[in-house]
DNA sequence: GATGAATGAGGGTTCATTCAT
DNA sequence: AATGAATGAACCCTCATTCAT
């Protein structure tokens, strides 16, 4: 069970580049574990995940492991906090740069599925959950890199085209969770339930172009 | 770790009225210890609980916990399994009589976020999706008995709807994942990363409003 | 290292006929993993014995060790509150019926002098006093159940010799400890060095044979 | 556990001054790692004691600690080895000079009780008899630098007593072990079971003045 | 000479499962 | 049918020791 987990996940304490953490600092090494550790994680989950099983997957000893971690709590921790740095990156390639509203729209919600839905993402966000009762806070981290910067990128494109009256006026937040809603709702629940694969670029073209027909018709400015 | 569960979790062999009756089958006090067991596998996850603590919490002894069923995974699976009736039930509930469209939309998406917000299912989404990964069937039957019918029922009278002219015709099952990710998309994700509380009465009333009123934007009939 | 030993060792609550502790309660076995406990507790001393070894020497599984004993420092105490049982009977010995005070204090002095530098209690308070720093709760018990009590035994009876007007007036516990020290002292420190073997029948008595001689140049009655 | 220890303790090996100089021999360095283990092991014994910590006090790695001493088991002898000779100077100050026996006792008894009741000398006895069962030679060693020493100076100061008529002959050793076994031999016990703490000026001066009252009550030279 | 990362055996402890009663 | 003591494998973690730098 993951306790306290009071180390906040978003701020990346181990790779601060000065910051000589008393043991391991071998950043070839460090990565090699979290690579090692990430996989048996996703695999097998938090609590049945062994120690041993990721020393023999980085192919040392499990003496080494807690050399660069002081616990498997804090491997954890560490590995999702690794993968939150990611996420932040692939958020941010949501931005998207002027256009027809239509179209911006269709490109963004387009990357979004594509992301949030990748088998990668998906065995993440399983591993999140199965422990977010225990580890409230570690969730609460990966829901703030993840799904609410989603969202508020989307909302802050969605607000600026309100201002520009290409939308019509509303709150953009709930309009972009209205959107990615359309985009991604029920696939979402699918995959995390392991019954639907990854969707291929057809589907998600598709499913988001009637997202985008269904929004348009409710945020398009009115005709006069 | 959940392996095979080859034992389909929706067929729920145990309560076949003649089963075996060499092992232990007094009905009461089986669902007791499904009872506990679910507690104790909602509080600890799968994995960290112990069936020590299952036993505790029943009153029993270990031995009596092992005549009822074979194995620790069996136990979860059969927990797992009588929820899926429940869940059933829940999404009947959903069918909702004639009136106005927007009304019975209204109304169903009401009941709908009521029902897949609350805590008690949320933590069991939370558990199921843990196990995902070792357990995919078990997440399929819950899929299967949960959103899935939520869907079905919705697009059925979507379809009812869409061939009396009450609504544009489309693809009903579309149009209900539509609505549904409208009404609920966001929240879910927080919920599931135990970042926000169950919706009280207003939020949902907001939530689902918006929801009608963009999804009516799309597929109310045409005016003429 | 011992913490707590909040548990009163004195009164060994393990023992009590009523007092169905959660586990493990076949007393013989109980009494089987004590006795192999206590040994390799005295042949390796706390820190260094192993659960392992313990469980070897008794013939049964670790599982089964902590059936009946909820640690390894619970099952050290145990040892020791079993032992201090003992050590209240080996001290009961010591009293003595009337007769002239020399012989009495003779025939106590050997007796004393046998039971405190027996290799088994010398082994024993090795042990304890190797634990001291960390557990003082510990050899406090020992300490009281032990020789705080056979100096009140020895005390009580000197006082009743003063009473009579056998001994001269004084302190009875001070003369008490004085007569210890004249039988024992310096042996004490040999023994708890390993250094000197147990003494043999001869050279007790001819410590306390001279022991005697001082306590009472001091302490009788003076003449008239 | 402290096996062989054929190293003789009295004989500081590494302090010989042409001693092998390959390896690490900065005697302020050595001195250093000697004052920081002697800490480590009197406050968790030797078995808890770890390099990991010594070393860290020191201030070091733990490659150099072993630069120095081959092993824990070495550090640690040499450790109680230099405390021997620090002992010998401690039992040294017993010497006294002329004046009035009973004057000469007293300063003595005081003199040896402050000595050998005093924390350190005590916690350091705990640590040694805890594991002279394994550690026999060390023990043994840390026996004749101290407590037989003693003896041995207060002895040779009641023989010549003796020769010059101011006590009753007799044999001086024996009378030496009854003298101090008068003034401290209790309080040993409570000071090795963590039970009394170290005793005070006035508390020292009673108990040897009653230890001097006894024993020139058996050793005054006869009136006459 | 000093370092500290790497090792691997072993520590105490837990737990699903079995089985004699 | 119910029990709960027994098992033993596996768990996370520690630590004395080694060795390349």
């Amino acid at each position: 069970m993951i306790k306290g987990s009071e180390a906040s996940v978003a701020k990346n304490s181990y790779e601060d580049g000065h910051a000589k953490r008393s043991r391991g600092m071998d950043m070839d090494r460090r990565a090699a574990i979290l690579d090692s550790a990430e996989e048996i994680f996703l695999e097998d989950g938090y609590q049945a995940a062994s120690m041993s099983a990721i020393a023999a997957k980085v192919g040392g000893s499990k003496g080494t492991l807690y050399n660069y971690f002081p616990s498997k709590e804090e491997l954890f921790l560490a590995c999702v906090s690794r993968h939150c740095d990611t996420l932040q990156e692939q958020m941010s390639s949501l931005i998207t740069d002027g256009g027809a509203v239509r179209d911006a729209l269709t490109r963004l919600g387009k990357r979004y599925v594509e992301v949030v839905s990748s088998d990668d993402l998906v065995r993440r966000f399983r591993m999140i959950v199965g422990e977010a009762e225990r580890a409230p806070e570690l969730a609460q981290s990966f829901y703030q890199m993840g799904p609410a910067r989603g969202q508020r990128t989307l909302a802050d494109y969605i607000e600026k085209a309100m201002n520009e009256g290409q939308l019509r006026k509303s709150d953009p937040l709930r309009a972009a969770q209205q959107f990615l809603g359309l985009c991604y709702n029920w696939l979402s629940k699918a995959r995390l339930c392991n019954v639907a694969p990854a969707p291929d670029a057809a589907t998600i073209k598709r499913d988001v172009d009637e997202a985008v027909r269904v929004f348009m018709a409710a945020y398009a400015p009115e005709k006069r």
